[in-house]
DNA sequence: CGAATAGTTCGATGAAGATCGTACTACGAA
DNA sequence: TTCGTAGTACGATCTTCATCGAACTATTCG
């Protein structure tokens, strides 16, 4: 069983903006809150979602991009999770208060 | 002195997308935080931004429309501020946790 | 190996939105 | 009432980006 980790900002590159933007998209939204029921982490594809794979696989890689979920390959599935710790130290509060947001 | 209160949504009908899309504008974010610094309310010409006043007065819409901020008018002049009451009622932890973002 | 599975990448398309200039409105001052 | 100031509204333009289908990669299983 193959495990790779996917490329991803340090923590010290990821910018606020960035983030924002990436959580201001209604289906990552949907996966954030996704990934937030599931710590250990969740395969792609397992999240129902409202668009193809390839729109999927672009939202994940956005999320990724600015910081928000890290993703390592499992065989041919993709485990992501929430960067809960890295984000909590740069913006404590930004992720538990977008969380708390009723639906 | 007239004064008066510009349209804005209630708070049951702010929505998180909108504010972290709103949020997760640069200009948008420079707002934000000038008027994080003055709790009383700021004249929108007295913000430094890099956009001519058209775009400020999108941004300032955009804003207003999300739910971000409140804005009166005070003669010609339109005071703007934080709905810190509203948002950290919504959703506890967001905006300390945007502010409190290294530049 | 070959087939199946999980997911990505690429290019195209259409929609959303950031920006600007110009014209306009509202208010206060002279 | 006329002028100046503060700011908005509108229309145009240009960029960004969400979406999709099709082709591709990587891995496991038989």
């Amino acid at each position: 069983m193959t495990r790779k980790q996917l490329p991803q900002p340090d923590r010290a590159e990821i910018r606020v903006e960035a983030v924002l933007q990436a959580l201001g998209e209604p289906v990552r939204l949907q996966i954030v809150r996704a990934l937030a029921d599931t710590p250990e982490g969740i395969a792609c594809g397992e999240i129902e979602l409202p668009v193809t794979p390839s729109t999927r696989a672009h939202h994940l890689r956005t999320l990724r991009e600015a910081g928000v979920l890290t993703t390592h390959t499992e065989g041919t599935r993709r485990i992501s999770s929430l960067r809960r710790e890295d984000l909590d130290a740069l913006y404590p509060g930004l992720l538990t208060g977008v969380l708390s947001a009723d639906q």
